[in-house]
DNA sequence: TTTATAATTGTCATTTTAACACTTATCTTT
DNA sequence: AAAGATAAGTGTTAAAATGACAATTATAAA
């Protein structure tokens, strides 16, 4: 078959904004980049889309791939496309965002991978154009996170509602009250709350709570106001 | 400088779903393709992306071109790469998503630059994937719709009301009452009311609006409940 | 037994929402 | 000139959602 003549081709990769939350910060999680240019410095982790897969093949591959991660929360977030972002040569890059626990894979990232997590607050400077990535993931993650029920994918199965609600007071730094927040949680009507208590962080322990997984798939498209004044969040 | 070995180029691509409203259906522009293979088969507005150019540069680039429109509403849709979506070559392709007044075009389009419109619930067999695009532009369109006041954009800058209405009702598929609408809409308070009536449907005349474009940029982000149940787009 | 700490729980006033129908302006018809 | 037809414009009310607010409880440590 004929070709597309006199077209110009480019190379292609994909870099992914990987998020996690201790307890305590939302972080990032960041590579030490392997190849010339910048070899050694700080990036996201990203490679090149090879010739039969997929953009999104390409993420989950190199995630797989440069962490161990396998089911994580994986979505598009944006082209960057700017003619010389990369000095080398030519290459756009599509730019994946993932909400990860990062309890179940911390320790192996960061010492099997040499990868690190770092605060989103305070991360190093990073190559190319990593961190108007990193900037527009974090927009994206507090618009969505703002109606829907997204931030559990940042959480271990077994998780209390004072480390959600702190998780949601630090995504959108802000204060939130408690009762409210609780009741607007279980309004979503797809959390189990278990015997279980967690005691690490008070005498009187919190509750544990699961998601009960089909209502929150049935539900997760669904749109609530989680934070009281959502003009904050900017598209 | 070093280039990076053994990867592999593809060519990149941008294609436009374009809509407008013709004051009753939703539409889309489709153009017939001049380049083999599907030469004169119905498709979105595409072309390659040029070694200079950002992929949003060229997809204005490419409207302008193909429409003569200029200064529009332009947005990042998704990234489609699946790697025989293109039976030729490796092509990814960036896929934007446009509203555009289609009055102030209608004419000068069809003419001039032989594309069609054609309303969303009926038009003609798409080449590649690009029925795939539609639908997601779809998805998207009704989903920013749903809480900001973007479907402006659709329409002239004098409007009314119940033509403002018979928008939302066409993209949502929904009637809406009448009062609600209005409270809802000048409680936005980026409308202006003007002492111009448009007879053609009705006796009594529906009184023109205009956007205070000031206030309607600074409030373009808030979010707003325009939709009843809201449920209904996807996300 | 007391103390300290964080978790849990409920009320009320305000705002927002959705449901609902009549009047008005104007052209057309008789 | 009056009556009829058509779509525009407008207000009320009950229900639901929201946000502000503080006392009680469970438990470990002192």
């Amino acid at each position: 078959m004929t070709r597309y003549q006199h077209q110009t081709k480019m190379l292609v990769a994909v870099d992914c904004i990987i998020f996690g939350f201790d307890g305590k910060y939302l972080k990032i999680l960041l590579v030490q980049r392997a190849l010339q240019p910048e070899s050694g410095k700080w990036s996201l982790m990203g490679g090149f889309v090879q010739p039969a897969e997929t953009t999104k093949q390409a993420a989950i591959r190199v995630l797989q791939k440069l962490t161990g991660i396998t089911t994580i929360y994986l979505e598009e977030l944006a082209v960057f496309s700017n003619p010389d972002r990369d000095p080398v040569e030519r290459t756009i890059s599509i730019a994946y965002f993932s909400l990860v626990d990062i309890n179940q894979y911390e320790k192996q990232i960061t010492t099997a991978y040499h990868a690190e997590w770092f605060p989103v607050k305070k991360f190093p400077k990073l190559i190319f154009d990593h961190q108007d990535m990193v900037k527009k993931a974090k927009e994206k993650l507090r618009y969505k996170a703002a109606f829907h029920p997204l931030l559990f994918e940042l959480l271990p199965e077994k998780f209390t509602l004072p480390k959600l609600q702190s998780l949601y007071e630090e995504i959108f730094d802000v204060d939130m009250d408690k009762r409210n927040f609780s009741r607007k949680i279980l309004s979503m009507d797809f959390l189990i709350k278990l015997k279980e208590k967690e005691k690490e962080h008070s005498k009187k322990g919190a509750y544990y709570y699961k998601l009960d997984k089909k209502k929150y798939k049935a539900n997760f498209h669904s749109v609530l106001n989680i934070i009281p004044n959502p003009d904050i969040v900017k598209a």
